[in-house]
DNA sequence: TTGTATTTACCCCTAGAGGGGTATTTCTAT
DNA sequence: ATAGAAATACCCCTCTAGGGGTAAATACAA
């Protein structure tokens, strides 16, 4: 039978590197191919013949989330493992929803990647873990933070006070003050120090 | 010649994965030992015979500048390359002060960092992109945090206020607010927002 | 089509943040 | 012995943040 091909997608170089060197030591894994950014991921997927995309969640541009969803619409055939840093509960809901094929912590051995990616390739769902993401919900409501949130939040970590966000976006100041008002709500947190700590851990930002 | 024994520190192991497949990959380098944070990092190298340290800089409980110190003081024969995911201007000058033998970034290839390895083995240092390190540096002045202060950070990240931190560590509230304004102004901040992505990115929480 | 989410915008209020000082004690290194 | 850093604590001030509402227009999906 002909090798699984796998595409890798991380922002680091050297993770990328690394990632190939120990899925390549696999005689029945083929990597095709590399991208930095969910664009590249896209780009790829529509030129060339993939079977499995290893995704990290946090990259510039377009998320691994926003990424795997566009493929999952688009290339319902491939599929996606997801690569984490931390147990988002946050995205756990959504990663399910979409349909996406694997997911697991990068606190993860090489051989853990490679059995998820054969597992995966063999039609079944590999979910590292799981209880780590759902844990801690006494807040089980989860809550997803529109664009214009995240938005408001990048600025936030800029150091932008709200007046200022409002004339960088064009908005009023009341408007901003209650997009900051919803963000501390909906994540029940209690100022922007937490959210940015927040924010950043989650690959918010 | 006897291969060069290498000891990796990173907080992910499927990161320790990858470096092990790209070093073990030169058959003059040996991979001796693997470490997720500073402790077992010193911890290591106490107990065995170690040429070079490749330190992840942003790692949890004993972050990779500290440990770099101690190792430097109390192994001076062992070389210390850096692994940093950001060029941290802030960090330079510490780096060059400590007496660290290289600094890369992560957006790098396996290749750089063989060779990087190679480079500090023969004596020399190897110091990447030291442009990008030194720019921005309209305030070349390098200020230091003292502990109290990162302590007083650490509070504000999990979004403590100035009087609860000052309940907190047995002081007045004057105090705190005394520390708050010393540490915007020592890293030219403007808000606590700035101030917790800085200290994020810094490895500093 | 009829909700639901999103984005926009305003009101109220209190408490806290940020920035300008000054000043003491303690500790450490020269 | 003495200069310097660090930690402590207080004064002043203004502006912002955080939290409680309400409500409109748009857009999108069941």
């Amino acid at each position: 039978m002909s090798s699984v091909k796998i595409l890798i997608a991380d922002d680091h170089q050297i993770v990328l590197d690394g990632l190939k060197m120990v899925l390549s030591a696999r005689e029945d894994f083929e990597v095709v191919g590399e991208a930095s950014n969910g664009l590249e991921v896209l780009d790829f997927v529509t030129k060339n013949r993939v079977d499995i995309v290893v995704l990290d969640i946090n990259m510039p541009g377009m998320d691994g989330i926003k990424c795997a969803r566009k493929i999952k619409t688009d290339y319902p055939n491939i599929k996606v493992i997801i690569l984490t840093m931390y147990a988002q509960k946050s995205f756990i809901e959504e990663i399910v929803k979409i349909g996406i094929d694997g997911c697991l912590l990068k606190n993860n051995t090489g051989k853990e990647l490679s059995d998820a990616i054969a597992r995966v390739h063999s039609g079944k769902s590999y979910y590292d873990q799981i209880q780590n993401f759902s844990k801690d919900d006494k807040e089980l409501k989860e809550y997803s933070l529109s664009e214009r949130e995240i938005e408001i939040i990048r600025k936030l970590g800029d150091g932008l006070t709200s007046s200022q966000i409002a004339d960088a976006l064009f908005i009023s100041e009341h408007t901003v003050k209650t997009h900051r008002k919803n963000i501390l709500k909906k994540l029940n947190l209690h100022s922007s120090s937490e959210l940015i700590q927040y924010a950043l851990n989650n690959g918010i930002i």
